[in-house]
DNA sequence: GCCGTTTTCGGCCCGACTGTTTTCAGTCG
């Protein structure tokens, strides 16, 4: 699927007409570029069947980009920007706090094009020269810019698994005496951004497989190539690793590339106390005689301890707990029939309240709780008391034709929490609504104290039931705001508020660690997606292992309750 | 550049914050 591929081509034409103060056609990029990003059809399809008009956003001359792109891998236009704004756009716009005019005058003075030059000019103190600049804002791009390195090489998860899993897919169609397939690595292990993928492979003729994977379409580079292992490059920037896998081995390869690299030296320390050895190929005895490997269960069996989730393998005390048979039963998909956070049309989402409705109950939910923007997030498409009050009456309208198929659709919002702690919308609106959720939208640069007294002040309000993304970090990007997590996990004990884990594959927020810090201090969660399109209720999948990575069981969470019960629960 | 049961041309949601200024531009969501 070249979706990624073409959204991104979109939205550098949005970032360079942007920069050369073009009005309104960037938003138009923009918007067909989203579309088409969260698209469950491809792309390639629709232009075969010469359907790109009917993708919302996208216009003659967007269309006519699309078809050019996918016919010839080029666009004119783009090629033509490219040469008049010869800066890479992206790179900048993903400092924090660089935008369009910035950018532009950072090249128009200094003519800095890309991040390498314009941490030259920060270090050397050119930047707080300039006009609207100033020593704060020079020492703000040198931060984000530390920032942005350190973060970078690694992919977001949600954007990697679906990558990886295409690969997966295309592989067992094409050779049809693969035995087993599976990406392994920290993608297995959930984990929010990972390095590259390991992808194990068995079967009985394993050369032409390897043969296609260093040839297929998307491959840039091929880094390494044998008869075991080959690495490549991709196209869109995800290194990925082929690996042949005997059979008789298959269990305990996967765990050795599954990783954590902790967790196995810890298990391989285990096969030592017992005088035998723990490799990729096995487990053996002081002789060299085959004791496990065939699978993952046999392998920890004979090593007497239960089987470990991957997301659970970090060596963080997992192995102890799994040698006296007390590890959690982690959290599954079977255990989320509802979603407490997502938006329509009424603010920024893109589909209706009754099209959510469907994806969400096609996702295997129950019931959600519909959450708009409120009040001040005037660009989301806040919404106003007498706004909800409409709503209303269509959520009242649309439940009443859904009660026959068991879906229940709530009223809720997601409420901009002030500056003072205190909720943009009256109590008396609030407190007519089935559940709400308190986020922080803007003011994040406060100081620790400062913040964690406002989102003290939100748990404390009768009517906010949930804290939405609490961290307010965004992956690769933005850092969390200064904050007490310590007294907040306090407060959210003892005003029963619930924290929220979101999905949205850049957020994952809170984190997992910190989800296990909550958990053991006994704090409720809700594992949500904050859907903004009917494609995002599938980004449950990187919540629910963000939740497994933090130990969540079924116990700590409220997305196993039944609607009559969510109902009970909010209401006291 | 896209969109339209108020428009096929004229709109295109804006308020808060930061850091710069000395009344405001740029960024964020």
């Amino acid at each position: 699927m070249k979706n990624t591929e073409v959204a991104k081509i979109l939205y550098e034409i949005a970032d360079i007409l942007e920069l050369q103060n073009v009005e309104f056609k960037p938003r138009a990029y923009r918007k067909a570029a989203q579309n088409i990003e969260s698209l469950g059809q491809d792309i390639e399809e629709i232009d075969r069947k010469g359907k790109l008009l009917d993708i919302p956003g996208v216009g003659k001359s967007i269309a006519e980009k699309i078809h050019e792109y996918l016919s010839t891998g080029k666009v004119k236009e783009l090629a033509h920007l490219r040469k008049e704004t010869p800066i890479k756009v992206e790179e900048l716009f993903s400092i924090e706090g660089l935008g369009p005019k910035r950018v532009k005058q950072l090249y128009e003075s200094l003519k800095i094009k890309n991040v390498s030059e314009l941490e030259k000019a920060a270090r050397s103190g050119k930047i707080r020269k300039l006009k609207g600049f100033g020593e704060r804002e020079e020492f703000n791009i040198i931060r984000a810019i530390e920032f942005s390195r350190s973060h970078q090489g690694r992919m977001l998860l949600g954007v990697a698994e679906p990558i990886a899993q295409g690969i997966v897919a295309d592989l067992k169609k094409r050779f049809l005496d693969i035995i087993s397939i599976i990406p392994a690595g920290s993608l297995r292990r959930g984990k929010e951004t990972v390095g590259d993928v390991d992808i194990l492979v068995t079967a009985t003729k394993s050369k032409p497989i390897m043969d296609y994977f260093t040839t297929m379409p998307d491959v840039k580079t091929v880094l390494a190539t044998g008869p075991k292992k080959s690495t490549i490059l991709l196209t869109n920037g995800l290194q990925a690793d082929l690996r042949i896998i005997e059979p008789q081995s298959w269990g305990a390869a996967l765990m050795y590339f599954t990783g954590s690299k902790n967790h196995n030296i810890a298990l391989r320390k285990l096969a030592i106390s017992k005088k035998w050895k723990l490799s990729e190929y096995g487990l053996f005895d002081a002789k060299g005689k085959s004791l496990a490997g065939k699978t993952e269960e046999g392998v920890y069996r004979k090593l007497g301890i239960r089987y470990i989730e991957p997301e659970l393998r970090e060596d963080a005390g997992e192995i102890e707990l799994a040698q006296s048979e007390n590890l959690p039963d982690l959290v599954t998909i079977k255990d989320i029939i509802g979603d407490f956070h997502c938006h329509s049309t009424w603010s920024d989402g893109t589909a209706s309240i009754g099209e959510m409705a469907k994806a969400a109950m096609d996702a295997g939910r129950k019931y959600i709780v519909m959450t708009d923007h409120t009040g001040v997030l005037k660009i989301a498409g806040g919404l106003e008391p007498k706004d909800f009050e409409k709503q209303w009456k269509e959520i009242d309208t649309l439940n009443r034709q859904s009660s026959k198929k068991g879906f229940t659709i709530f009223k809720g919002c997601e409420v901009n929490i002030m500056e003072d702690g205190k909720p943009d919308l009256p109590d008396a609106t609030l407190k007519k609504m089935d559940v709400v959720v308190g986020s922080i939208h803007h003011g994040f640069k406060n100081p620790s104290t400062t913040m964690t007294r406002r989102i003290r002040m939100a748990m404390e309000n009768p009517h906010i039931d949930i804290i939405g993304h609490l961290s307010g970090r965004i992956i690769n990007k933005r850092e969390p705001y200064a904050y007490d997590f310590d007294e907040l996990l306090d407060v959210a004990k003892s005003t029963e508020t619930v924290l929220e884990i979101n999905s949205f594959p850049d957020r994952l927020d809170l984190k997992d660690s910190d989800v296990r810090e909550a958990i053991k201090r006994g704090v409720t969660l809700s594992i949500d997606t904050d859907s903004h399109a009917v494609e995002h209720f599938l980004n449950i999948r990187y919540g629910l292992s963000t939740a497994r990575r933090g130990w969540v069981t079924r116990n700590d969470i409220i997305n196993w309750m039944s609607a009559e019960k969510v109902k009970d629960y909010f209401s006291k």
